[in-house]
DNA sequence: AATAAAGTTTAGGCAAACCTAAAAAATATA
DNA sequence: TATATTTTTTAGGTTTGCCTAAACTTTATT
């Protein structure tokens, strides 16, 4: 198994979950920063190993054993993402580009130890659950915070965009894991929010809460 | 850099102190488990990125800067050595495999981050000096245990073939780095030795006490 | 010093993973 | 429904890193 084909069926997995029906080449191509012709060539070889259903023209989704493949991955990266913001200080928008190289590396022992070492944790430093070594995930109740109404108050337990800039506009507004937020008031033009975090007010736009996940 | 000339460069690094007027492509290619003439392609490929010096015919040997890239990989597989070692629980022959893949992450601040969780060692598990940041590496003054007379004492701090039937051979022994070992009586017609360990009397063959290093 | 042996390089190929451009299929629009 | 647009695939090319076999140097031997 290549970094290529596994970072294939990472990206398929996070995808197939908004297109049931396929994800189409393009789709793809863009999610890797490639083009879709090479997309179209890779999903092929996939196909011919067993590891995703694959019909021209009609996009291509993980089987079985494909999904066990990306769980295993999934998984190695979450754990490699704690290591880092839990032994090494890593901050939460510095992790991924690491975690990514991490993820790749070969070895049954490796993870498992580093599983014990970090004491078996359930979630990752973004709030996403870490699959087991049997790939079991444990789906976690959770809604955009622009879901809520004013009253409402939600505990933060992850995140959707994962990029440095977002996570760093969250790390200075003191917005982490765990980290409770009220809804005050949401403006009827733009549907920004005001929120109160830690007795502190503050304006959040559609397009932050929209990335915000939060337990109630 | 890729991984291939990453590994070129710490192999040329760890052969040219026995080969000091030039390594061979045919050394080079064994020790890569590879072939002379991939090797040649290689070598010329990092002269002209001028990492290396090549004369065709005449071997290759590492330059300024190609030194200083193969000592940052080898302070990044000696800091991950240890990282395995000391808080993983690998034992000293599953470290090595795991190593050489941890060693090609990219990343600076990973690697200082790890150096300080681990609390700055100075040598890996082999008892190996883990170069510094800039590259500087300590000489530590050690002799083959085969050298040793009858009646002294070495303490033990590395070893030269890292393979695992070596490895475990010394596990089983109990026979790690800080071991005191007295040379007790040396056979004379295979050169073997009688040694005393913890109180306990042990016979080493002479290809063992050549591939144990001891400082006095 | 001439020749044989050993070591090294060159030439030509192969697989993986990407690309662009053109052809083909599916979908949207008039 | 016919045509235009978009999406997808195919065809052919590139780079990296490896290979074998043949040609060429260097070193060893007689």
């Amino acid at each position: 198994m290549t970094f290529s084909e596994e970072n294939y069926l990472k990206s398929i997995y996070s995808l197939q979950k908004d297109s049931p029906k396929g994800v189409s080449t393009t789709i793809l191509a863009q999610y890797l920063d490639s083009k879709p012709a090479s997309v179209t060539e890779m999903v092929k070889k996939l196909a011919d190993k067993d590891l995703v259903l694959y019909q021209p023209y009609q996009g291509v989704l993980l089987n079985k054993m494909g999904e066990q493949v990306a769980l295993k991955i999934i998984r190695k990266h979450r754990l490699w993402e704690t290591f880092l913001a839990q032994k090494l200080d890593f901050s939460w928008d510095e992790i991924h580009d690491v975690a990514e190289q991490l993820e790749h590396i070969k070895s049954d022992k490796l993870i498992r130890e580093l599983d014990r070492f970090l004491g078996y944790p359930k979630n990752d430093p973004h709030g996403d659950p870490i699959p087991d070594e049997q790939g079991n995930v444990v789906k976690v109740e959770k809604k955009q915070m622009s879901q809520l109404i004013p009253g409402e108050t939600g505990t933060c337990v992850g995140v959707d965009d994962t990029s440095s800039s977002f996570l760093q506009f969250l790390d200075q507004q003191n917005i982490r894991l765990g980290t409770a937020i009220e809804v005050l008031y949401i403006q009827e033009f733009d549907k920004s929010m005001t929120v109160k975090i830690d007795d502190r007010e503050l304006l959040l736009s559609q397009i932050a809460t929209e990335n915000i996940y939060v337990r109630l």
